[in-house]
DNA sequence: ACCTACGATGGTAACGTTCCCATTCAAGGT
DNA sequence: ACCTTGAATGGGAACGTTACCATCGTAGGT
């Protein structure tokens, strides 16, 4: 009475239709056509009949090919990691597997666990978006023969598949853009770098394309968790110096762009006057007057290409070849915050 | 040279280790306190020799345990949904359950195609977050034993543990809150309700409590993504409407609070004067002014309890309990778009 | 001294698949 | 008429693990 888990196997669907088990076996898998009508026709009644349903497991196990493709998240609260989250799963279903997708919370820790557990259930390949640091575990993993694909980061020396956005020419887009609507003292607010080399990439542009500009300005990283008073100081300091150049605004992802547009508005700062401009497109920020600048970055397209790379090296397994790196370009989506107000005196 | 997946399997360490495999099996399951110090230690050393790890599948296969949790979401791009997923994930890997998401983008086929999935990785839970109908799919899999938790739903005659906001006691609280702000006239603005129980009951319980309360008002359904037009003209002629009482809109989630303030900002009217809530906190309601008023969910919590009750459901196999329903509260955060501004003749 | 019991270990049969290798039969080439 | 070929099917051995049932000492009770 407890356990009705009736889960028939292959070999009482080959009885129920009088055939094989082989058949039943081919039937399932992708060699249907190697069967003649009438024998398709009796498995699949008497499989619908008992309800029979594949284990993957045993497929798994016997083959080799457990049909997962694992994902490892740093951080799923944000808006980013799962626009590219679900362009990942829906190529990932095109292609008939499935996605196992782990959280980290940017903890290595849970990394370590997580990647245990991912190879724990064989998966196929594996699409990484987590940690600076190469831990052990992912050599392993790497070693082991097992594709993977960094989404967003570079590990070091650590060779793989990179699939991101050109964070030079994003930057540059920018300070282009910047230029372009009369901002000249600039201030690029991020989270710490050390944990991401995206975060590297884009500040240490910054820093030296506002030197080969010849442009004011200075970057700063701070971690939004903790100190919300770092940031607000870091900003009031910035606008409170003197400097003959209209002032902005450049944040290095979305999750700064939040933190820094409340902090503005805490400080009744006027966006435009002030400039503001952000890495990441969010839902929200067309609705915040007079709406903020943003460059978006294609993550759908982002997310599906790391499938594709993965895939195509899982196809041409030993045939080494180098790590590709695929580069998505951002899209500048131009608002109010980057507009300056005409100025008080026409005519 | 091609098929370098080098993973050791317990017979190899078990050799390697001079020890049956019985005896690693024993030390990689709960047993590890049935063996000898020296066999531990041998075992250990040896496991990491070769970089052993336990093989999922076969484990699965043998025991009939695959310690996996599948999850399906209605609509992964809604913060809401992520946050539960958050939570369910965490209460999952506390447990030592593994969690597989799907995202059904709302479409009941790929509902069907997510449900063969999950049941053919032969999932030991299921938590549901999808569809108005129950798909003959998920009744069979019920039927077979897999235990299953509706998440913010619920699904017609289908018995099945529901966790999920309190959805009566969540209207009245914004309708309490509306009057006593002062707001007499209410637009309530949801979409279809036909897909989501949850929509239902809340526009139902809506118009009970308008007619209970003697409020002016009334509520409509429409799609987002197709009808932008629908939503906009909707909204203009409540607004124009003559009316004696402070008019109010209630938007019935986070998606319908995003479409709602672009529509009212495209009007250019002021918020506070007209009223706005919604249901479901968003990352930006503090940033549009004068903020947003709305009704948080204890997203998490209600993740956590959904594994929980599946969990317990999995442990007491064969008591098969009456389905339980745990409701949570909401939690007002009123800000800005509930302040009526102060009459303009004072004194 | 002998039997019991338990703690520590090992051998073997499953679990549900797929893959490789038969086997059968009919059609086509000589 | 015979051999070759290939298409349609079936039988059995694996895949890596765990559960069950042995087997062996050795300590404790009589």
């Amino acid at each position: 009475m407890a356990d009705n888990l009736n889960r028939a196997t292959i070999l009482e669907v080959a009885r129920d239709a009088g055939v094989s088990k082989t058949s039943v076996s081919r039937y399932f898998s992708s060699e249907r056509n190697r069967l003649s009508e009438t024998m398709q026709t009796r498995i699949a009644r008497a499989a619908k009949r008992l309800n029979y349903r594949p284990n993957q497991m045993a497929r798994g196990l016997k083959g080799g090919h457990s049909r997962l493709i694992g994902m490892l998240v740093a951080d799923i609260l944000n808006p980013f990691s799962v626009a590219v989250m679900h362009g990942v799963e829906q190529a990932c279903r095109a292609r008939g597997f499935s996605l196992m997708v782990c959280n980290t919370d940017n903890d290595p820790a849970q990394e370590r666990d997580h990647l245990a557990l991912l190879a724990a259930y064989r998966v196929e390949g594996l699409v990484i978006n987590a940690a600076g640091q190469p831990s052990r575990e992912l050599k392993q993993i790497a070693e082991q023969g097992t594709p993977l694909v960094l989404l967003d980061r570079s590990l070091g020396d650590f060779e793989a598949d990179e699939v991101g956005l050109d964070n030079a020419r994003a930057i540059d887009m920018a300070l282009d853009h910047l230029s372009a609507q009369g901002y000249g003292d600039l201030l690029y607010l991020s989270e710490p770098t050390s944990q991401a080399s995206s975060r590297q990439l884009r500040r240490e542009r910054f820093e030296q394309q506002l030197v080969v500009r010849g442009l004011e300005g200075k970057a700063a990283s701070l971690s939004l968790d903790k100190d919300h008073a770092a940031l607000e100081h870091a900003i009031r300091d910035f606008l409170a110096a003197p400097s003959q150049q209209p002032k902005a605004l450049l944040c290095a992802n979305g999750h700064v762009t939040l933190a820094v547009t409340r902090a503005l508005q805490a400080q009744g700062v006027v966006l435009g006057e002030t400039g503001l401009m952000g890495i990441d497109e969010l839902d929200w920020c067309d609705l915040v007057t007079p709406g903020i600048t943003t460059l978006a970055q294609p993550t759908e397209g982002i997310g599906r290409a790391a499938v594709e790379a993965l895939l195509q090296r899982l196809e041409n397994r030993g045939n080494a070849a180098p790590p590709r790196r695929i580069q998505y370009q951002a899209q500048l989506i131009s608002r109010g915050s980057t507009q300056r107000p005409a100025p008080l005196t026409p005519r």
